[in-house]
DNA sequence: GTGCCACTTCAAGTCGACTTGAAGTCAAGG
DNA sequence: CCTTGACTTCAAGTCGACTTGAAGTGGCAC
């Protein structure tokens, strides 16, 4: 498989299958001129690079899932901690989408007398809730190098 | 209050309020001399900021929850909205976490023919869990200007 | 054989939320 | 009055995960 076709299969961008390589996150069998080949292995490394993202590992962390010959090298131990790690997140945004949801059917007629709100108010206040990240989780994978015209 | 009267009530670190003046989400109430002045008024700006990043706004649409007369505009579709998708998020951290701890746990040689991993590894494939961020809501808050010495 | 264009490399840019560093100002204590 | 050092401004740097752009190479259809 060439590169374009490991980005097709995986629904990774080129440049990002490029980029994980110099990461060491995968590699190629080979060249073929200058251009990669890849065997279709690649793929389930990449679902496993996947899989490791969603569960909120960083790339670096990622790379040293694998054993030098690239077999999985799994941590129940980090597992675990990630796990926990995710259920401490999951208690922080439960507490917020309610109180969210509070706050959008309270009748009080300012969110400062709301005393669900206040409590609200209070738990961030003292960084009980704790500030969460910039690129939503919603946001859908990106499909691929989109074309995009620039302003003339 | 001066700045660091605030910094110091807060937890927010002066470099940090002076970001957020210039971006409009605190005002101060004046100047003695080059030093900013802030009231009281600021500090609960400050918790209605960290409660919006908390809940995952930005801090440009944090900016736009208040009145150009500083009082919060609080959007009730907005929160209702924000509080769907971190439904949203919390059904895909579960289901993270509890792939995490069966892996952490499965007794199968390899993860790759443990089935409940390799259901994760499909949905993770597939995007149905989408990567999460780096800065891992855990991080606590960094107390202020922390005093750090250089490298000679 | 040859031209095209998909691939390549490498450096630099992006995004958000800040932090850091250098250079300057000035309120207050001695 | 003079020093001190906490404040000020403004530009640039940081971090992670990529993307983008320019310039170069070479596989393959013709």
């Amino acid at each position: 498989m060439d590169i374009t076709e490991v980005a097709k299969r995986s629904g990774v961008p080129a440049s990002t299958l490029r980029f994980y390589e110099e990461k060491g996150l995968i590699s190629s069998v080979g060249r073929r001129g200058l251009r990669r080949v890849f065997d279709a292995g690649v793929l389930e490394r990449l679902a496993l690079v996947a899989l490791g993202r969603s569960a909120g590992f960083s790339l670096d962390e990622i790379a040293r899932m694998f054993t030098p010959d690239g077999r999985p090298r799994i941590d129940r131990r980090a597992l675990a901690a990630k796990a926990d790690e995710l259920e401490r997140t999951i208690r922080k945004l439960v507490a917020m989408r309610d109180g969210l949801r509070h706050a959008a059917v309270c009748p009080a007629p300012s969110h400062l007398e709301c005393p669900t709100f206040r409590r609200l108010l209070r738990s961030a206040a003292t960084g009980a809730i704790g500030a969460r990240d910039r690129k939503s989780s919603s946001a859908p994978r990106r499909p691929d190098p989109a074309p995009r015209r620039r302003r003339p």
